[in-house]
DNA sequence: TTTGAAAACGATAATTGTTATTATTTTTGA
DNA sequence: TCAAAAATAATAACAATTATCGTTTTCAAA
């Protein structure tokens, strides 16, 4: 895969975030740096990147957001202002070994909580 | 709140399925019954009753879903068919209260198994 | 029952998030 | 250096969902 400018300052914006932000906020953030930059081609960048693994995608709100932190955790979705919060702890293996169904292949597992953050309250 | 025959055969369909279904395959089954029924009005239905907490809305393969039981209980997706399996256990309790970020207020969450399910191996 | 206001409807236009197309530019490796 | 491959910007197309609007249904009070 070819590296360009966009590519390597979308990812790179996204490692060095907590925010969990969307395509359209990657594209707002990114502009002053790249002017000319196309919401398509961070679409293009952030789906390539999900698909090889190196960005998680994060449903919420009715909206992708991209993670560039893809070790196992959790989230927290603020119901009231729509924030992304991350929460560092594994699910118990047990809890998935042991609910699984008969036949069933588990590959990966997301996590939500839907709630009031602390700066909403 | 009215309860039209719509709302009723839509709440009616949904509390006989296991299936969860999106709003679209919602209106083509209930056309045989409702023949001038609007998809809108599935939407309509759908959010309202899920609003009112009658139904919960899940998030699958970038479509709604609509699940008449409410139980505490979690889902499985099949990456290949994107079929909604149920899986009937809670996450438990101490989870929630070990990992809750200080000043949070917890209401709800779910839980996405992501993998292949028995029909498609 | 009638009746009238509120709610819900069907049809469809509009919106929104996302993906595909296309002509052009950049990147990369021989 | 230069051509092939990949990526880009701009924008059209798409699919899921929501809003609009004129009409019909519901429901409770008369």
């Amino acid at each position: 895969m070819n590296f360009s400018r966009q590519r390597e300052c979308i990812l790179n914006y996204l490692k060095n975030t907590t925010a969990h932000p969307t395509a359209e906020e990657i594209y707002q953030d990114l502009k002053a740096e790249l002017p000319n930059l196309s919401l398509a081609t961070v679409y293009r960048n952030c789906n390539k990147l999900a698909d090889l693994g190196e960005l998680t995608r994060l449903e919420a709100g009715g909206k992708t957001h991209f993670d560039a932190d893809i070790s196992d955790h959790q989230h927290f979705v603020c119901t009231e202002c729509n924030r992304v919060y991350d929460m560092f702890f594994s699910l118990p293996q047990e809890v998935i070994d042991t609910n699984l169904p008969k036949g069933f292949e588990h590959k990966n597992h997301k996590l939500y909580f839907f709630g009031v953050c602390k700066a909403c309250k």
